[in-house]
This record gives C-alpha cells, structure tokens and sequence, in this order.
RNA sequence: GCGGGCGUGGCGAAAUGGUAGACGCGACGGACUCAAAAUCCGUUUCUGGCGACAGAGUGUCGGUUCGAGCCCGACCGCCCGCACCA
C-alpha cells in the first residue's frame, strides 16, 4: 500500500461551478434559435405551462421546468433545433387583492413577481430562450389579443349573451368562486345570489363536434385526458320534447324538456324546470313560497359542483303539464338540481330508471313507474325500491312501446313525436360557450365600444391597443375600470356621439389559449408571424398539471382552430404531445394550539416505541406530524425551492425531483431524500476526480477488450441503452436508477483498475457517465466533462447523444426462472444459443424440480426465450 | 353529486401477462478514525426453520390464464376537475 497520504477527495463546489455553466451557455448561446428555422432543420418545439408570478418559484414549478428541460437537453442532443421559452401568465385575481389589501399597484406588483421568479428560474439551469420572454399583462401582449378578439368577432365567433354570476351583495362586486366560500362572500361573508349579466360569449360550441373528433388524432396525449375532454364536450343522442301546459302561463303554452331517455316517457311523474325557468319565474311572481324557493335557489351560486351537491329540493309549481301521447296531466315541480345551462333548463321525471328522479320521488312522494322490465324479470312483481333501473331491457306499460328493446323504443318515440309535431331527436352538448367577461382591473381591456344609438362597436384598429389606466382607485368595491373618472368615455366611432368603452376585461384563460403561437414570433406586430407559427407549431412535448386536463387545454384548442378560421395559423391542434405531471406534496405539522407550523420550524426525534416524534425547534412544545398532501401556503407544508438551491445546488434539486417517482404522479418531497441526491452528486465527482491518474489521455479508443474491460465496457453500453429507452418514454426516475447502477459498476471497476484495457474502459464509462446524466443534471456534466477532458472544444450542452455498441449490448448467457405449476422452483443459468430441448433437459434435471414434480408426470411444457420455463404436471 | 385517475416492503418505488420488490431513502451490523463527520462494505417483504428450504404476499372480494401487480367485474380508500383560482 502507499505509504504516503492520499490528498483529501476533492468536492464538487456546486456553488461556484453552476453560475460558470450558466454564463458559459449563454455566452455561447447554446438554446437561442431563430423565429425562422432553416429549411434542413429539424424542429422540435417543448413547452411548459408558464407560471403565474405569485412572487417566488414553488417546487410544481421546479418539477414541471425540470421535467421539460430534461427533454428539451435530451432532443437537442439528439440533434433536433429545440424551442424551449418561457413567459408569465400575468393577469388575474392575486394582483388586484395585493392592491386591495396592500394598496400596490398590481403591474407593480406582477413586475416585481417576475423579476424575482425569473432570477429563481435562471438559477435552475434551464435550457431556455430566454430572448423569447413576455409577459400576458404586456401591452405588446394584450394589445395582440384585442386584435385577436376582433377577428374572431368578425369570423361570428364572439357572441354577446346574458349569464348568471355570483354576486356579493355587500361588497357590490362580482366573485369568483373560489371567492364562494359555503355559500357565503369570502370578505363580506354576505350570502351569495346569482344575477344576471350582459357578458361576452366565444363560440366553442361551434367546434365542439370538431374538438370531440379530433381527441382520436392525439396519438400522444393520455388516455385520461382525451376521455375527461370527451365527457365534457358530452355529445349525447336524445330528444327535445315539448309539453302543453294545462292553462297557459304568461301566455306561454308549452315547455320544452330534453331528454336522453325518451324510451321512458310513460314513465314520467312529474316534470322539473330550473330555478331560472321562465316557469319558475311566473310561479314566483304569484306565490311568496315560490318566490321564496326560488331567492334560496340563487343563494347556492353558479357552481355546478355545489349544485350538485347540495340536497335535492323542489317545490310544487302549481303548473301542469299534458302527457303528449295519452293526455295524462303531470305536475310541473321546480328542482334546485336541474341546470338552467343544459339541455333546455327542464327535465321529465321517470324516477323508476333515473336515480337521481327516484331519490326526489321518494322525498316528495310522486309516483314511480317501471317501463323498463330487467331481461328475465316478471312484469306482474317487478318493482323498484331505493335503486333505479337503468340497464337495458324490455319495454312494457307503454301503450304502443310495449315489447320494444330500449334502443328500437328510443327511436319509435322520435318518430312518433316529430309526426305529431311535439318533438324531435337531437344531439345535445354539454359544452357551454366560453364567457370570457371579467369585470375586473387587471386583465385584457376587452375592446369594445357601446354606442346608445349603434350598439356595440369593434374599438377601430387605429386606436388599439386599448390600454389600461395606470392611476386606478382600488379603495371603492367593483371594477376600477367602471368607476375611473375618465377612462371610459369616449366618442363612438360610428356617429361621433359620446359612447362608453367596455370595462369589462378577458377571463385570463384567454391570455393563456395562444401563448404558445406567440413564443414563436414574440415581438410580431400582428399577433403571430406566419412563416414562425407554421414552422414551429405544433407544440411537440407539451408539460404542465393534470388540473388543466379540461378547461386550459380545450380552450387553447379551440382558440387555434379560431386562429386557423381567420387565417393567424395553419394547425388545429396546438399540442402535439402532453404530459401531465403530478403534484408536489409534503408532510403538514401541527402546533400544540392548532397553528401550521413551517417545515424549518420543526425538529424531528425518535420514541421509545421506534416511531417518529416532532418538537417546535428550540422548545419541548409537541408537534402533531399531520398528513402528507400537495404543498400550500395556508397548510404552510411548503419548500423553497430557493433555500434548496442555495443549500445543495440545482443539480441537486432537479436530480432528487427526478429520481423518486414517475413524474405523472404526486412525489413528496422530503428532507432525506434532497441529502441522498446531494450526496450522489459528490459521488459522480469523486467517482472521477479519483480515476482521473489512472486514465489515458482523451481520445483513446476503449477498443476490443477483455475481462473485467470488457464487462465495465457492457455496463456503458447497456446503461446508454437503458436510459436512452427511459428517456424516450419519460421514465425519468427509471433513467435515474439505471445511472445508479452505472456509476456503481464505476465503482466497482476501480479495484481491477490494474485490469488490461480497463483505463480506456473507464474513461469511456465516466465520459458516458457525464453525457447521460447530462439532461438531467446539466451543471454536474460540463463539470465532470472539462475534468476529463480538459482541452475540448464543444460543451456537453452541445455533444450528440451517445450511441450503444450492439455488439457489447449481447449477453453470452441468460438466466430462466423454472416454474412447477406457475410456482417459481429453480432458475438456471443456460448459453445465450441453446436449443429448447436442451433448456428442458437441464431444467427438469434441477432437483428442486423433481420434488416438486411428486412423481407425476409432465403434461405440458412451456418456455418463453429469455425469460421462463414452465412445466405443468 | 357527476366525470377522470391512483393504491406494491418501515418509506419513495421497479417490473413487453413470465424470477415481485431493481434503484434510492431509512434502519441495523462492520471497516476507517483518538472520536465524530464524510466515505467504503454487508444485511434489510412477512412467517417458520441452524440451514437446505417451505408457506404467505402487490387496498378488499371474485373471475380469465400453464402463469396476474399487470387483463375483466364488484367494492373500499385517497387524489384531480366541475366552466369567474391559475
């Protein structure tokens, strides 16, 4: 052994070494890439949902840029031109209660986010263009959008229509309803009613055949995501059937209902309209009770989630209506669960095959009769108790349906109904149009001007864009662009008259429908630039929350096929590709007064009985540890991702973020597992810092080599193989462990460092070491590359992918499992070559495969090459 | 309530229908050290057995198959969305 000590391992100075990366990348410009891409080029657009600049990064946002840089790095290096920017989703609530509670001027208060989270982002190490940055709340940006709104307009795709907000009658102000808390105003805690408003509509509904159809060419988008698109577009087959009342109300003689189950209309027993039913509102003009069913019907809200919820209730019309085939007489109830924006705001009840019907049956005591007999069932005792019958079967009790399966009834019913002239089939959607008014400050000024004598007018294009007043009162309730003194009048643009500028803005899901075109030519006075958006569009790897799974995605869908249909673009669908990540979730802790207590505030032992104890660091006081869940402000659950980079390092950060769960899923994140990534970190550094004398110079070939050469060199190529194929299928926690692996077989080498051939080996295996980990953690890499390989010209940023040697991927032996009955009994070790007969010698011959055998005799043999023989006694 | 998803050791997890638990965290044991940290080596699903080995085991119950974590059905639990949070 030496004698002399050996110098004290070096470490890898993270702090140091990031920043030099990062201003090395830049300084050679590696992720810049032009509008325009040359001819030969091939594009490879990756994208991450931008974030909102509620003011600091949070660890959502490290997985989701780290998740997207690991591809962008790995299709760069794969030769593609990435695409890979980044921006701000700068409008929306947060900014106007900073103003409210803080009295900052929102844009202040954005800009200032920005600044602080594009410093956060800068320190990740991301491979971005940063030279393609804006922000929605950017008058370039919005000022686009105006532009954008008017085409639509023009095109027939904006719509101005009457819907139903939550309105706090205390603060004056509409709510979002995030802002419904139980029904209450989270301020004011005023109860909550609904009111009717004049607001903007676009038209999805126009596409939604188109959106529903199209779902089946997202070849790489989850299954999941098509199919809760799917139900929300909710195409459903069925009929609209219209009832005479049996007096006329109002001078009204029918109602209309839809129904997907027209099968069953012998089955009714009542019939049900929505609180916002004309019906209902004639009812309510008469009697008090009514009026006062109704007052509590708009105190829920308009959140489907809480209408559905809430106890099902109704109150006896008065009305009633005529049955259209036999003129039976059924009563018109009002129901707190039928829904004024679906179908046409009213329902025939069948409560013996409708759960939801049959619950308000039993509670209000209505008739329920079968029409629908279960296969097998006897007509004269079938009955229905607490469960409706919902299945397909026979028709009976239905005067010309009777003996009818459900389908063939369906369409006997239409056909009747559309003779006599009282109904007809249709197709219903569940999609609504998108109202996109928000009557709010911090947004996109919708650009419209009302005119008492000509209407609404398209702000002219010489006097876009609409901009926003800065010197804005946020002290009254309401929307200051309402109240601003100045900011509203202006002359109409037709006659000259003195008109009004709209004061409502854009719902900031429209900011954030077609960002993704604008990435592509950000600076472009039209919206987009042409020749950009059709050579960089679609978006290949699109990444963000499985929480956008519906509204975002469907809504940027829609707005491309908007841009298309007025010429901005030539694609339909924006995302070619998207992945959904899950959330990011921790520990939450208690005080002994029931107070959230911060992760760095708790100080963590162990009980007598081995279980984990937590105390308020610095006191005894006990801290009850409470459930692991997403993080969030108000359970104080939270990691800065800031203090984690200044601690560890942002390779540290990224590579823990990837390695311990598949990114579709929630990961938590712990204290343990940041130290364990850290800890690798340095062990890539010493693994080559400590061969670094044993190596030949760089450039030497590993060439043909033998024993323990040979085996570390099939460990290179098998690992480049393995994370090659992790990669492409965003496997990245098993890329993670594969590299693990790799650098242990490292590891192991070093003892038959003396080993013929084994210094090339070895340098092929740290400099593969570096470039495959190289997306993943990008600082580490150039790092560990410049140590090996001090005189090189190209960064790692900007090496081609590694390639593995077939030749070192073959295995000259394969283990088989050896199964008794599907029981594991033995495994044997078998030459890559052998021929079947002679795996079922040497199988058979196991003595462990005899005993289990018992003496009985063999009836079937199975062998699956590779992997498993089988045998069946 | 409706729609969608997920469930595997002490923990995070891996596994084209073919050896369940790779890899990591933690724990335990050992080496090094005056000591500690760092590092390195080993053990670690449960039960029985000194051991060879045997039995059980992927939320629960049932089914398909030579063989099921994986496919099918029902149930339980948790998570996401529900149109003005982003």
């Amino acid at each position: 052994m030496n004698e002399i000590a050996p110098t004290p391992p070096a470490r890898h100075d993270f702090a140091a070494a990031e920043p030099r990366w990062q201003a090395e990348w830049e300084k050679r410009g590696v992720f810049a890439v032009p509008d325009v891409p040359p001819a030969d080029a091939r594009k490879y657009y990756v994208l991450e949902m931008f974030p909102y600049p509620s003011g600091k990064i949070h660890m959502g946002h490290v997985r989701n840029y780290t998740l997207g840089d690991v591809v962008a790095r790995y299709k760069r290096a794969r030769g593609h031109l990435v695409m890979h920017p980044m921006g701000w989703d700068a409008f929306g609530l947060p900014a106007e209660n900073a103003a409210r509670e803080r009295g900052i001027h929102p844009g202040q208060w954005t800009y200032a986010n920005i600044a602080n989270m594009r410093a956060e982002l800068k320190r990740m190490g991301l491979s971005l263009d940063w030279s393609r940055e804006f922000a929605t709340c950017d008058v370039a940006y919005y000022g686009q959008q105006q532009k954008l709104f008017l085409d639509f307009w023009k095109a027939g795709l904006v719509e101005r229509k009457e819907s139903w907000v939550n309105w706090d009658p205390v603060d004056g102000t509409v709510l979002a309803n995030e802002q419904v808390i139980d029904g209450r105003g989270w301020r004011s805690g005023a109860l909550v009613e609904k009111k009717k408003l004049s607001q903007w509509f676009l038209s999805i509904t126009k596409y939604a055949p188109d959106l529903l159809e199209a779902l089946g060419g997202l070849d790489r988008w989850p299954e999941r995501v098509k199919l809760m698109q799917s139900n929300w577009i909710g195409r459903s087959e069925g009929a609209r059937v219209r009832f005479k009342l049996a007096q006329p109300v109002d001078g009204t003689e029918e109602v209309e209902v839809f129904t997907t189950r027209p099968d069953t209309l012998f089955g009714m027993s009542f019939l049900a309209v929505a609180a916002e039913h004309p019906l209902a509102a004639a009812a309510a003009a008469s009697n008090p009770a009514a009026a006062e069913f109704v007052a509590e019907c708009r105190r829920m809200g308009t959140s489907e989630a809480a209408i559905e919820q809430a106890e099902k209730r109704g109150f006896d019309s008065g009305f009633r209506v005529k049955h259209p085939f036999n003129g039976r007489e059924y009563p018109v109830w009002i129901a707190n669960f039928v829904l004024m924006e679906y179908g046409t705001g009213a329902i025939f009840g069948c409560p013996a095959h409708d759960q939801r019907d049959l619950d308000f049956a039993r509670k209000y005591g209505l008739s329920v009769t079968p029409v629908v007999l279960p296969p097998g069932a006897d007509p004269a005792s079938f009955a229905v108790g607490d469960v409706a019958y919902t299945d397909d079967g026979t028709i009976y009790n239905s005067d010309f349906l009777d003996g009818l399966a459900v389908p063939a009834a369906k369409r006997a019913v239409i056909d009747r109904l559309e003779g006599l002239g009282t109904g007809t089939g249709v197709v219903n959607w569940r999609l609504r149009d998108w109202g996109v008014s928000r009557q709010r400050y911090w947004g996109c000024p919708i650009p419209v001007i009302h005119c008492d004598d000509c209407g609404a007018l398209p702000v002219p294009q010489d006097q876009l864009p609409v901009v926003l007043p800065d010197d804005v009162d946020f002290s009254k309730p309401g929307n200051p662009l309402d109240h601003h003194p100045s900011w509203k009048h202006v002359a109409c643009p037709s006659c000259g008259k003195p008109a009004r500028r709209e004061t409502d803005t854009c719902d900031t899901f429209v900011d954030s429908s077609w960002y993704f075109a604008r990435f592509c030519s950000p600076q472009a006075e039209p919206p987009v630039t042409r020749e950009a958006v059709d050579a960089w569009l679609p978006v290949d790897q699109y990444i963000g929350g499985i929480e956008h799974a519906i509204l975002h995605l469907l809504y940027s869908r829609f707005f491309t096929r908007a841009m298309q249909a007025t010429g901005h673009l030539a694609v339909a669908e924006p995302f070619a590709g998207l992945f959904t990540q899950g959330m990011v979730q921790h520990e939450s802790y208690k005080g002994a007064d029931g107070r959230w207590l911060y992760p760095e505030e708790v100080e963590f032992g162990t009980a007598a009985d081995g279980s984990r104890t937590a105390t308020v660091k610095g006191t005894n006081e006990a801290v009850t540890i409470g459930r692991i869940e997403a993080m969030s402000k108000s359970k104080r659950n939270t990691i800065d991702p800031g203090a984690i980079i200044a601690k560890y390092g942002a390779d540290t950060a990224r590579w823990f973020i990837l390695a311990d769960n598949p990114p579709e899923r929630d990961m938590e994140w712990t204290e343990s597992g940041v130290a364990g990534a850290f800890r690798f970190t340095q062990r890539l550094f010493r693994l080559a810092s400590n061969a670094l004398p044993a190596l030949p110079p760089a450039g030497t070939p590993a060439g043909e080599a033998t024993g323990a050469a040979r085996k570390l060199r099939q460990a290179t190529h098998r690992t480049i193989a393995a994370v090659t194929e992790a990669l492409e299928s965003f496997a990245f926690n098993v890329a993670v462990a594969r590299i693990h692996e790799f650098a242990n077989a490292i590891g192991e080498a070093e003892a038959q460092a003396a080993a013929e051939g084994m210094g090339a080996a070895r340098r092929e295996a740290l400099e593969m070491l570096a470039r495959l980990s190289a997306p993943m953690m990008p600082h580490l890499a150039e790092e560990l590359f410049s140590l090996l390989d001090p005189g090189r010209e190209s960064l790692v940023a900007q090496m081609p992918w590694p390639e593995a040697d077939p030749a070192l991927l073959k295995a000259e032996t394969v283990t088989l499992a050896v199964q008794v009955l599907g029981k594991l009994r033995a495994t044997i070790e078998v030459a890559a070559g052998a021929s079947e007969a002679e795996i079922f010698a040497l199988a058979e011959a196991e003595e462990n495969v005899q005993r289990a055998f018992a003496g009985k005799p063999v009836r079937k043999r199975i062998h699956v090459p590779g992997r498993v023989v089988n045998f069946v006694v």
